[in-house]
DNA sequence: GTCAAGACTTTGTCCTGACATCATTGCGTA
DNA sequence: TACGCAATGATGTCAGGACAAAGTCTTGAC
């Protein structure tokens, strides 16, 4: 009844042993291995067969539940859950959508400078005279334009220069340097365009933009970045997953 | 330096231990008795304190730590987080939203009959010829319309009356019916209005209305509702909080 | 006075063991 | 046949201990 699936656990790594466990589960859930509906080993034979601890299975599969992949009923088992609740909100650069979706996306770097703006960095959780390094973006999906976005970054990310966002996302830099963010807070809402938003984005005016005001932090609660975004509406839409525990 | 913060576990009650103490950490923080920056009991002395295991304490401190409210920094200790992440999205309605803001909402139920409508089915992840009970309302905040909504619910909701409606918001409704919704895809948008949206929003066709399509789900994977709203984007934005573990 | 090594504190990981609670299954009895 | 109860098997909760790793602080040498 229950699948077995392939895990091998190196406890020679640094990795700790509840995430390798939960990281290989989740991959065999992400390649169709194991799938939607079926029951995984209970426990105490995951914990016997890998020479594990049960606290430390279930850790691991604790990050599944946390995640949504997988369900957890008391005397029944566990098992993959609906794949419509798979997906969670993720932190992603809409580069890094357009890449996964199939789109062949490029960048014009608008403007690139240091600027000084008190509303950002009170948002940011930063000193009001603090310099932030400010960046208007114009991302074509295609020969499309699709999005108008401003970013504002605190100093420990002023080193990012205009090639490197011609070339790829701004959170695949961030990343690059670092970064963690873990953690983001979104508004979401919709106006007529302004004018040079009608210009960049070719839109008449009863063409709504969708736009969207994020401001992300890292696990420690360190600011990384401030962003002002507007997008086409009538091509782009935006997907959350919620989830209250 | 550590803060101490009263905590009374009650060994008889069939709540957790770690429910009970993670509960009242978190109303410390929400009435400012532990504020942002302070720095909880380490978790040794906690769990003496209490009479409780460590690992007690660390699944009750975990809590808090998934909802963003405290960062737990190794070698440091354990400290409240920064207000600008606290809230994390919530399952909630538009009428709770109102409420919690001070507004007077109120609701015109425009319609409430059985349907049956295959891509809602789908959505739900019912059989395609599903009744559904479709609920049409029209939300005012004051006396100024707000918001046109459309909700379908499985056959374990058809109870639902009108009357219903125009005294409480949907989820708490559905939750004094045992619906526990965890779980929630949502999609948000933005469009120009159609004619009948113009006339029930008095908009004009150059202001745009605000999209959110949702279906919730409970934490076992049965649908709970699937939404279909429409918001007058200058009165109303979507607050979402994302994180990623 | 400054800097580095080491002691100390605190959280992170992992183990073993025990009992509680809930759901299901199957058997026995009415 | 139908119902109820007990056995079984799964997850949920909790205890207590051990060592690892990271950050902070003190102490001592230069």
């Amino acid at each position: 009844m229950a699948v077995q699936v392939g895990v091998t656990i190196d406890r020679s790594s640094p990795v700790p042993l509840y995430h390798q466990l939960a990281e290989q589960l989740r991959e065999a859930i992400a390649s169709g291995r194991l799938r939607p509906g079926d029951q995984l080993e209970n426990e105490m034979a995951l914990a016997g067969r890998l020479n594990l601890a049960r606290p430390t299975v279930r850790q691991a599969i604790q990050e599944l539940v946390d995640r949504g992949l997988v369900l957890r009923r008391r005397g029944v088992g566990t098992m993959v859950a609906n794949p419509k609740v798979h997906r969670r909100a993720e932190l992603t650069s809409l580069y890094d959508d357009l890449c996964r979706a199939g789109g062949r996306p490029s960048t014009s770097v608008l403007r690139h400078e240091l600027v000084r703006d008190e509303r950002v960095a009170a948002a940011l959780d930063l000193s009001p005279d603090a310099d932030l390094l400010l960046i208007v973006r114009l991302r074509y999906s295609g020969d499309r334009p699709l999005a108008l976005m401003s970013n504002w970054l605190p100093p420990a990310y002023h080193g990012i220069t205009r090639e490197d966002l011609e070339g790829s996302g701004l959170y695949a830099l961030l990343r690059t340097r670092g970064a963690r963010p873990v953690v983001a807070a979104q508004s979401i809402g919709a106006r007529p365009p302004s004018a040079p938003e009608r210009r960049h984005l070719l839109l008449k005016a009863a063409e709504p933009v969708l736009t969207m005001t994020r401001t992300a932090f890292d696990s420690e609660g360190n600011a990384v970045e401030h962003g002002d975004h507007c997008y086409r509406a009538q091509d782009y839409s935006i997907e959350v997953l919620i989830d209250q525990r």
